[in-house]
DNA sequence: CGAGCAACCTGCATGC
DNA sequence: TGCATGCAGGTTGCTC
């Protein structure tokens, strides 16, 4: 579910409910989620001060007093705040109740999701040490993305949707960061010239950009932190517009399955 | 090593 | 109405 700007509104939704709050009390309703919840988390956050909300890829990490608390929001995690008088909803996995009567409530159908605990830096756990760069940052240019498709036979799709190569660029905005650059997805990543590899990069930044602006992309169930929906699904171009006319030629918008996802792109103004 | 794909789960839409 | 099927925004960890 969430890709890179849906996690980053989240961040921005909860970090002023949250920063420099002490956690009271923390309830686990079900530990089983990607990986298990460790079972003491309770106790290992009881009395914490969040001190610094950040983001790494589609991780965000809740920097506390003792360590950091390391939430993935997987296919259809959300985090919200509420009161801390708030009934539980179905799929409410994880309540961390704060001092102030306020609750970060982790709700995730799937459970593909996970909350972790790690006491050293975060970005060092093995699930985030081998992360490529951060779009939106300048070390992910058109130099480093040639540099990576070097060698590289598989689609160009699949290579962006790497997390290795480069972070949260999930399967909405790999379509449509293609469909900006007029690339097709399923070209050989190593047939890309470096003026397409600048054009790419270009366009996923610009993607990403205007998405987190949008606050999301809903589909169907995505809810920033305040409970309301994004709006970049309005601005999508050929995600789920499969036989819709292109918006910039009016052909129809192909869909294909690519190394099982769903793919989209016009053939028309794509090459 | 890389590529391909099964697996983890629930919910929803579709078709018979 | 019920049941089977397929699909969904992610990522790990198999097999070949």
């Amino acid at each position: 579910m969430p890709e890179l700007p849906e996690v980053e509104t989240t961040r921005r939704g909860i970090t002023p409910h949250v920063l420099n709050q002490t956690i009271q009390q923390v309830i686990v309703r079900n530990p089983r989620l990607r990986w298990p919840i460790p079972n003491d988390l309770a106790q290992i956050l009881h009395k914490q001060k969040i001190k610094k909300i950040t983001r790494r890829g589609k991780y965000l990490l809740l920097h506390c007093d003792k360590g950091c608390l390391i939430i993935h929001l997987g296919m259809s995690g959300k985090l919200s705040i509420t009161e801390n008088t708030h009934a539980a909803d179905k799929h409410d996995h994880c309540e961390i109740i704060f001092s102030h009567h306020k609750t970060l409530r982790f709700n995730d159908p799937r459970r593909f999701g996970a909350i972790l605990w790690t006491t050293i830096h975060p970005h060092k756990h093995t699930l985030l040490k081998d992360l490529g760069p951060e779009p939106l940052l300048k070390n992910f240019n058109g130099d480093y993305l040639y540099q990576c498709i070097q060698n590289k036979n598989m689609a160009i799709k699949q290579l962006i949707m790497d997390g290795k190569i480069v972070v949260g660029v999930g399967n909405i905005y790999a379509s449509e960061a293609l469909f900006l650059a007029k690339i097709l997805p399923t070209r050989a990543a190593q047939t890309l010239a470096l003026g397409e590899c600048n054009t790419l990069v270009a366009a996923i930044k610009k993607i990403l950009t205007q998405a987190i602006k949008a606050g999301g992309t809903t589909l169907k169930d995505f809810l920033q932190a305040n409970g309301k929906p994004g709006y970049f699904s309005q601005k999508l171009l050929v995600y789920q517009r499969a036989d819709q006319p292109c918006r910039d030629c009016g052909k129809a918008i192909r869909s294909i399955r690519l190394g099982q996802r769903a793919t989209y792109f016009c053939l028309q103004c794509q090459k």
